[in-house]
RNA sequence: CGCGGGGUGGAGCAGUUGGUAGCUCGUUGGGCUCAUAACCCAAAGGUCGCAGGUUCGAGUCCUGCCCCCGCUACCA
């Protein structure tokens, strides 16, 4: 099944360089990714691991706008920080490189040429909407107008949030740009487009039958794709930060950062190649060469569908043979979130918790969205700290050489004869490095982590089974056996560990005073010799105290409610112009009690409700209808604009307005007075 | 009726071609004392999202529905 491969080259997904990286990163991506590598390079393979900045896009012109600064300030600033948070935590890129180096230009400029002159794009003009005062053609979500389905007023240009419709920029009444708030005009603009329908055919071979071991998210996403029809897709935009279109009539129009992006993994490759003086071609051209895209499973149709149609079309290229793709990590019950910073950032907490990856590592291994969105917990993160890595691996190998010192002064004791209860263990020994590596080769990290560990429970059962403290008083001998096997476990645990907690694994075969192993040596009960000489015990892993939780959690919280805070500011419309007192009296504002309540039929947005005002019970039509129950709203107390002109909505006249106030989250919440108001009273 | 992934004891997960529901952690009880009050043993705990259906028998197959997540706003 497996072929033969000379080589990896192994892709982790670029992280976009307009804000630091979290937890999520880690789980999804760069932890699976590294401990593969890991693993790959101990049994010896050669490896490219690569990875590097994604500098280009809307969103990061769009932040360096907002800030004040340079695209480059913006980018230079974020690489710089993601760089170092990769470094500390043991992700041991070949090379982490970025694309908006010249190298990088140039390839990607390369490659569209390459396209170009063979005829592989259509050109197509249109007409799209395009913001004379920020002087930018619009991206479809960048537009807002009124529904034409429903009638809904914000509805964006690709899709009304109230109706669920499916819209296109030109069917909404009265668009406006999200940019400047002005009405867009419409201009000509010509795209290159990439036909990915020409590619179905072979997609479909290539995917849905040659590749039925992807992972059952990946799999089907797409054949979903697939299925659905594929359709061209325009590989360029109109916007100024990027690389610019490097053919004719490309002027002011850059490369999509999603044809550019994942050129982004050949670039760095280019440049590692050029650093240790191999060849890049290698690596992505040769068919004895495994490429591996490892992804987030937002990614899934750009490295599946997209860039392999892409690396097709040139024709010189492998296409990937597994896009391991997991789901998502929420944290604390949320789902995390830049821009709601719910997040808990890399380079924060590696000051907080210092010396800590490795504990990161294997709680986010051991708790992997592989097949389903998972949550971290910082109580979880505890538990696991202190129950499984303190309690049994750290414990296990503590046990074993300390008592090593207490009755052997730290030798290698001898190996004697081989009881039955000596043989079950070599045995497990011998082949839990073999379900390790199969776990590994399905991409299956939890399990592979969890037979890892099955070796260290091994052990501290084996003592807890055969007590030397105690035989030790009758049969030194037996102790000599029992202490060197369980020091051999401790050797094959460094090995063993390595993918996943390389600074444990290290400190490990230091204590046990040897040289770095590789995989293949895992199994044997030979690797430290009798008579060798280890040093002193030191703790693997500390105990994390509650209050170290607490701090994180309240941490957590605080910046969670400063940022609402900050959100709310934010949100809080800016308040319109002054008006007079005249005008302010011109309002007829009145108490009202809802009497009764229906949802209007055909909308999902309006309820109807008959309130009485006093003197006469009028009809209201509020488009509430997602926010409130009717039953709820029976019997409650509002305030109604009491002189607004009447309004036919949906066939039915509404005589007034019910006021509400609209929190930063969108939410309503009725504006209620006290029960003993009078109905009809007046507000002034 | 968009499409895809998921919904299994308190938490995280396995469940192969349908045949008495397993694992790790937690909980409770016991044992041990070399070890970071760590370790070892045992027990309790599940109407397998809901409702139907096929079958001698369904977590596993079929139908309908519900919930979470992604595709779908600077989020892997």
């Amino acid at each position: 099944m497996i072929k033969n491969y000379k080589r990896h080259t192994i892709t982790s997904a670029l992280p976009y360089a307009n804000g630091p990286v979290h937890i999520g990163h880690l789980a999804g991506v760069y932890v699976p990714a590294d401990i593969y590598v890991r693993y790959l390079r101990s049994k010896g393979e050669d490896v490219a691991f690569i990875c590097g900045s994604d500098e280009h896009g809307v969103a990061i012109e769009l932040r360096a706008r907002k800030e004040g600064k340079t695209p480059q300030e913006v980018v230079d600033f974020y690489d710089q920080q993601i760089r170092e948070s990769f470094e500390s935590f043991g992700i041991s890129f070949d090379i982490y490189h970025r694309t908006s180096d010249q190298l990088h230009h140039e390839t990607a400029s390369e490659f569209f040429k390459k396209l170009h002159a063979d005829g592989k794009f259509l050109e197509e003009s249109s007409e799209q909407f395009f913001d004379e005062k920020e002087q930018q053609f619009l991206a479809d979500r960048y537009i807002k107008g009124t529904c034409p389905v429903c009638g809904f007023e914000e509805a964006y240009g690709d899709q009304c949030e109230n109706c669920g419709s499916t819209l296109s920029p030109d069917e909404l009444k009265n668009p406006k740009s999200m940019l400047s708030g002005e009405s867009p005009i419409k201009k000509e603009t010509k795209h290159w487009y990439f036909p990915l329908d020409q590619y179905e055919p072979w997609l479909k071979k290539w995917i849905l039958q040659d590749h039925k071991e992807w992972k059952a998210n990946v799999y089907g996403q797409c054949k979903s794709w697939i299925d659905n029809g594929l359709k061209p897709r325009p590989m360029t935009r109109d916007l100024s930060w990027g690389i610019p279109v490097p053919v004719d009539g490309g002027q002011g129009k850059v490369l999509y950062v999603w044809f550019d992006a994942p050129i982004g993994y050949i670039s760095a490759t280019k440049q590692w190649a050029k650093d240790v003086g191999k060849n890049w071609e290698d690596y992505w051209k040769s068919d004895d060469t495994r490429l591996l895209h490892f992804i987030g499973k937002d990614n899934i149709v750009f490295h599946c569908i997209i860039f392999p149609a892409l690396l097709q079309a040139e024709g010189s290229y492998i296409v990937p043979d597994n896009v391991p793709a997991n789901e998502f990590l929420n944290l604390e019950n949320n789902k995390i979130s830049t821009s709601r910073n719910w997040a808990v950032w890399l380079h924060e907490y590696l000051e907080e918790l210092p010396d800590k990856q490795d504990v990161l590592r294997y709680v986010l291994t051991a708790n992997a969205p592989e097949t389903k969105d998972n949550d971290f917990t910082w109580k979880d993160f505890q538990a696991r700290n202190n129950n499984e890595l303190v309690a049994i691996f750290g414990n296990f190998v503590n046990r074993s050489v300390v008592l090593t010192h207490k009755y052997f002064d730290g030798k290698v004791p001898n190996f004697g004869e081989v009881q039955p209860i000596d043989q079950r263990v070599l045995d497990a020994m011998a082949e839990i490095p073999g379900n390790i590596e199969k776990s590994l080769e399905q991409f299956k990290f939890r399990e592979a982590l969890a037979g890892m560990m099955e070796l260290a429970r091994l052990g501290n059962k084996y003592l807890a089974d055969t007590e030397p403290w105690k035989l030790i008083k009758t049969d030194q001998s037996r102790v000599a056996t029992i202490l060197n096997l369980s020091l051999q476990i401790s050797a094959n645990l460094a090995i063993l560990c390595e993918p996943f907690l390389p600074f444990t694994s290290e400190k490990l075969t230091g204590i046990l005073n040897t040289e770095k192993r590789g995989w293949k040596a895992a199994g044997s009960h030979h690797l430290l010799s009798e008579g060798h000489q280890i040093n002193e015990a030191v703790l693997l892993f500390d105990k994390i105290e509650d209050k170290t939780v607490e701090i994180q959690v309240n941490k957590l919280l605080e910046t969670k409610k400063m940022n609402e805070k900050d959100q709310e500011e934010l949100n809080l419309p800016s308040l319109k112009d002054e008006i007079n007192f005249d005008d302010f009296v011109k309002m007829d504002l009145r108490v009202g009690e809802i009497k009764t309540a229906e949802k209007v039929e055909k909308s999902n947005k309006l309820l109807k409700f008959s309130v009485d005002m006093g003197q006469e019970t009028r009809t209201i039509l509020s488009g509430i209808a997602k926010h409130f129950q009717v039953e709820e709203m029976i019997g409650k107390k509002v305030v109604v604009m009491a002189n607004l002109a009447p309004r036919k909505i949906m066939g039915v006249e509404s005589q007034g307005m019910l006021l509400f106030a609209e929190n930063s989250d969108g939410k309503l919440v009725a504006v209620s007075p006290d029960a003993d108001a009078e109905n009809g009273a007046t507000i002034a």
